[in-house]
DNA sequence: GTGAATTCTTGACCTAGTTCAACTTTTTTC
DNA sequence: GAAAAAAGTTGAACTAGGTCAAGAATTCAC
């Protein structure tokens, strides 16, 4: 197929992912949908691509509509943490960084090959006032987002590491076999070793 | 002094608390702030009273003028789980249960005598409406919010426990000596026994 | 101001999870 | 499709932090 007519395909089929999606959680008008989907440009990411690194400051917001990527940083003893993964149909993005452009601390790498719509902050606050509806909807998602967070840090504090994996698995289910283990491991915060013998243990039950 | 004239004096003491907060932290006008502030009514707490319990709905956004709060949740082993301290000038609520009108799975106590000014999401949805800016200013105090929470969850994958008491010293340094040491113990998620044993390492140090 | 309650400290023992190293299995690459 | 790389498993020794119990120091309530 022709390069230029199948990005043309892909675009259409983006954009009607994100409509679908707001049409579904939230009420918008069809001019409503059109405006907004237009504010935003397709960006496709090789597998092990960056969408950010430490440092830069993260222009976009992300929508996923196709692959997977996870967020994560680095600690002080040079160690990946992994914050959370995000695939079809999630919003990614530093907050803290593209809403006050400052430098990030994150990396957001493509775990397969993944396809986005961006929109920069610029586009994004032109968008609240032509449609203020979307930046409560904007605000909403930020509390949901909280309120996971939250929970993470409850199951930190106050779970085993096997409770964790359980609450991995129920939080994720489709992703559960398009990762790694150790990058699950990482995302619950043990060591590769332990949730190997976490899921032994768990057969046995 | 007469009772109604000394809440007279506080009240008015609130609302300058919260305007001068306002005015330091965003751009209003003087007209705004009025509207603002007299959105907000005054409550009082004695220590150890709760202004949220489990199980019931959040109907109020508090700004504390004087005093000191907690918010914590109770986990599976009947233990409590600290999320955070609130004194002078910060925002408590369960955002979920106060924007969502469900029932909440946190407490909030005083544990001091505690002024608030408080309101309502209607009152706040109707001032959103009034005052747009204030929308904005509180999706961005959210935003902070979530960063905050975001660190936490970090230094919990990451740090260890003394990592995380030096951080609680820095993050409230005003707090330290008006908590008791085992609520200092709980909110960096350690025994109080470990926490006694990580200050006198320290001192040796 | 005194008795009761709460908070803090210390020791001894325990456990969830880590680290390191060696081996096996699976996936990637050319 | 063979060689190399990455991922997963297992054992053994180790450590951060927890639990329990008892005593000492503070704080609270009347």
């Amino acid at each position: 197929m022709n390069k230029t007519i199948s990005f043309v395909i892909y675009f259409i089929f983006a954009i009607m992912s994100l409509s679908n999606y707001l049409q579904e959680k939230g009420t918008f008008t069809t001019d409503e949908l059109k405006l907004i989907s237009h504010t935003f440009s397709e960006v496709s990411f090789e597998k092990k691509s960056m969408l950010l690194e430490e440092g830069n400051i993260c222009r976009y917001l992300f929508f996923i509509t196709s692959g997977l990527v996870k967020t994560y940083f680095i600690d002080r003893n040079g160690h990946e943490v992994i914050i959370n993964f995000a695939s079809e149909n999630w919003w990614i993005t530093d907050i803290h960084s593209f809403e006050e452009n400052k430098a990030s601390r994150l990396y957001i790498e493509a775990m397969e090959d993944t396809k986005c719509l961006v929109i920069t902050v610029q586009d994004q606050y032109e968008l609240f006032d032509k449609v203020p509806k979307l930046e409560r909807f904007f605000r909403m998602l930020l509390q949901k987002h909280t309120g996971a967070l939250q929970d993470r840090l409850f199951e930190h504090i106050a779970a085993t590491a096997e409770d964790r994996y359980d609450t991995f698995l129920e939080r994720y289910p489709n992703l559960q076999n398009r990762l790694p283990q150790h990058q699950i491991a990482n995302y619950i915060g043990v060591s590769p070793e332990f949730l190997s013998r976490i899921r032994k243990r768990k057969v046995g039950k």
